[in-house]
DNA sequence: CATGAATGAGAGTTCATTCAT
DNA sequence: AATGAATGAACTCTCATTCAT
């Protein structure tokens, strides 16, 4: 046996990285992050515990990149960095392709409601969410002034904490929720 | 000399779990359920630990009874059982106190949202909490339904699901949010 | 209202200690003495638990007052003091009304079997049950050297033990020991 | 620097199981099973509290295994399955194999006698128990019926109950307890 | 005589984290 | 890189006992 090029130990390294993430995504969405155990982590990926703490530094640590990870990749849906909300197409485009990333993230976003009404873990978060959202609100503030909007911060915060409010109700009755036509209310009413 | 009379015993309880009550409350809603120790709560309270199990029977029993007494006074303030949302004088009033009520009752906010994105805690909770939900969805979609509005019951979700992205974006950053104005947009958009 | 005279406390204070004492040896009986709470004695017998600790210092004093009570009407029930075991007659009665006194208070052996086996609580015990067991055993000492037994005291001992293996098995499984065809064997053996 | 293997891992589990019932052994039989703490097991064993979680689901599966494993080495003292009682050199033999016990296991014995007469934990134990009497019983009822005894079934229940009996005299005595003597009588009374 | 609110020590149990292997 | 045995602090909860009324 040949000892491991580091390419091959990045590679391993990466690979469990995100193992991880993944495996401890899922049982903190389930459970609860407060609620979930490294060891039920560890369990559900198939690993130890200890190995866990090979590549993360706490449980803090570890919720925080998947929150982290999970934002990114979320910027990347909405392809935030190059778009600019100027047009109602655009608008409209912008508020489904949030819903759409609710269906298909359901985990993130469970894990992320439930994380941020908790005070000692909102804590951790805080900075780096509003990092991802400030921009989004600036552009949406931008949005509403170009409309001519009486009030445009009101404005964006009120359609924020609109998303806010869906995702919170279709995490909590996933099955019941009418996401479709909310979606088609919300364009209507913010567009 | 002679033991209590059974009206002084009664009137300590009373007062006994009233304190208990809001001492949980302040400090269940500063830290989040989970992150709160009962020995926490009675030392708030200025009490010993074992006091509190003379009243409630477990940690969970005691944040169930913090949230069912806050739905009803929440009711009570919403005069809601005598209350059919019929004008839109009605609506706006309606919408009005809601938001009264948040500034007033931030502390149980703050634990309603903490615990209602806690699966194993939600649990205890769920039941209650549409029982006190459900008349007034239903109430609201009359509104709407009285209105012509195309899809009432979507409407209905879509304003309350409005309601809770404002409670939960107003705890969260209670300082900035321009609550007023938003007050007014909400009104308008779902008046 | 006149106030009480002394005789009439002094019989109130009689009949307490009595309503105590037998309620407390049906909960302990049913339960086991350190799985029973001076709570459930207290509510069982209708009363507060302040008012237990009026009368007995404590849950040990308590049980130990139970215990001299029971063997107390044991002894009474054998007619013992009186009673020198010389006969077959005699030592046939004797084995009838021990085996009769198990079934008439079967909660007393219940508890007496409980506790006998609890270090720290036999301890309370044993200077109390060996005054009792004493006098009995010399007796039966007797007895066997009378009838030129090779090792009287082995022969007693081993009687007693035979005794206190019925009670055991007796209050195990009260329901299928065939307690009269023992009796039945043991005095044949015995006698 | 790598890992320890899986026969390392199994037999650290199967030592520290060893040595956690013995030492758990010892603290209640010394102080029986109510009255000892988990504290003062892991103290005693010089290991910590946690540990003994780790091997044990609580405190009352490591009292249950202690007893499982007694039972069986009972079993393998008596050699009881291929043990048929049938002559009385069987018999005699087989009273001595119990005495021996008795002295040699006289922990267990503590620990056996102080839980079979708590309500709470008999309850845990029964089941198990009577598996492990009952064909022990059978085969002396069928030694009885063999030697023509009136009622077999009953001889039977008197001899367990002189065993019991022994048993519990000689743990709550065994200084002045003429277990030999006392041997012999039973041999020729029960023979 | 009688009450039960109140205490505080200690119980069983969980779990993030460490570390020898 | 990987394991899981081991720790210890913190948790929820119980209960004998005290004491003001």
């Amino acid at each position: 046996m040949s000892p491991r090029t580091s390419e091959q130990i990045n590679k391993i390294r990466k690979d469990r990285v995100e193992e991880i993430l993944n495996s401890a995504l899922e049982v903190f969405a389930e459970n609860g992050y407060l609620s979930s155990s490294i060891s039920k982590v560890a369990q559900h990926a198939g690993i130890s515990k200890g190995l866990i703490y090979n590549y993360f530094k706490s449980k803090d640590e570890l919720v925080v990149k998947i929150i982290v990870k999970g934002l990114n990749s979320l910027i990347e849906d909405l392809k935030f960095d190059d778009f600019a909300i100027i047009s109602e197409e655009q608008f409209e485009l912008f508020v489904h392709k949030s819903f759409s990333s609710m269906n298909s993230n359901l985990n993130f976003w469970k894990l992320y409601y439930n994380l941020i009404m908790q005070p000692p873990v909102t804590a951790l978060l805080s900075d780096d969410i509003w990092k991802y959202i400030a921009p989004f609100l600036n552009s949406l503030i931008g949005y509403y002034k170009n409309k001519g909007v009486e009030n445009p911060e009101a404005e964006a915060r009120a359609f924020i904490a609109m998303l806010d409010g869906v995702g919170l109700d279709y995490i909590s009755d996933t099955e019941s929720f009418p996401i479709n036509e909310v979606e088609r209310i919300i364009i209507n009413k913010f567009k």
